[in-house]
DNA sequence: TTTCAGGAGTACG
DNA sequence: CGTACTCCTGAA
């Protein structure tokens, strides 16, 4: 992409980034930690920075960065070089995409970090959003590393793996994870006592790393499917959550189909970007409400 | 005011 | 395959 960018003090601005709004990437479903100012701009904390982004017009706008922090760090988590436009172009040969593209025509997925990934995937699994971004937030605010202070609002880094093993269940129970506790807990000292390299994961093919986290306890097919999506590189995996059964239901399948069979359809018709459609179309039927039963 | 249904994937029977 | 798990929201 041929971008234009200006650096103003504390902030850098850009000008000509196709295919990137700041609602459809923070509100897709794919993060939990990115916080929404009054200003419709986002702030959030990644690899021991506080960024803050805004849209306005034709620029969007990084405060609290650099332009060597842009390069070496928010260009690759916003996944800038890949082609969203073409991506859009290819799906939009099915009707469907076509319109779910053109709504949420600004997403891009995040590549975020595995291990915050993994935890808060597994708290995401029978939960919703606003009470999965509580858990996450309390996790990081009593144990992660406190960061700074952005706009009144202090900063904490996500607990590291070792911070969560050293924990009692109550302690993680504590911060409204529920009955998943037991699952963070095991994950956190599991991937400690037989020293698991998420990152290898990456390199595997989507079918064996969803094999590897399946072994966790506290991750099934979907929440497999999310972290292979969300930080694993794997623009393949099409995690089913009930938005996506209801909207692959209404257009295309009839009520009551197995997650396997969706899986399968999905898989057949998007290919490789089956995971990259899954984000317009949950977007696009939770922001319409599609296939919700009244 | 209090009560209770609704919502969300996974483990386990 | 059916059922329990958890706890906040909002309607009754």
């Amino acid at each position: 992409m041929n971008l234009n960018i200006i650096q103003e003090e504390n902030k850098i601005k850009i000008q000509g980034l196709k295919d990137f709004e700041p609602k459809h990437i923070f509100e897709c479903g794919q993060c939990f930690r990115w916080k929404r100012n009054d200003d419709d701009s986002y702030t959030y904390i990644a690899k021991k920075k506080v960024v803050n982004v805004k849209k306005e017009e034709d620029y969007v706008i990084f405060t609290n960065t650099t332009v060597e922090d842009f390069n070496n760090l928010w260009c690759d988590y916003f996944d800038l070089n890949r082609d969203y436009g073409h991506i859009k172009e290819v799906l939009s040969n099915d009707e469907i995409l076509a319109d779910a593209t053109i709504f949420g025509h600004g997403i891009r997925i995040l590549k975020q970090n595995p291990w915050e990934i993994l935890i808060s995937f597994i708290i995401s699994a029978n939960n919703r959003i606003p009470m999965i971004k509580k858990s996450i937030k309390t996790l990081s605010e009593q144990y992660g590393e406190y960061i700074g202070e952005y706009n009144g609002e202090k900063y904490y880094a996500f607990p590291t793996v070792e911070k969560l093993a050293e924990l009692k269940e109550e302690d993680i129970r504590a911060c409204y994870t529920g009955f998943r506790a037991k699952y963070v807990l095991g994950a956190a000292r599991r991937i400690l006592e037989q020293n698991i390299d998420l990152y290898k994961i990456k390199d595997m093919t989507t079918e064996e790393g969803r094999e590897i986290l399946m072994k966790f306890s506290g991750i099934g097919p979907k929440v497999a499917d999310c972290i292979l999506l969300f930080s694993m590189d794997k623009m393949d995996a099409f995690p089913i959550d009930i938005w996506v059964k209801r909207v692959m239901e209404y257009f295309y399948l009839k009520e009551d189909t197995k997650l396997k069979d969706i899986q399968s359809y999905a898989t057949e018709k998007f290919g490789e970007y089956a995971g990259i459609a899954q984000q317009y179309l949950f977007y696009y039927a939770r922001e319409k409400n599609i296939g919700k039963k009244k």
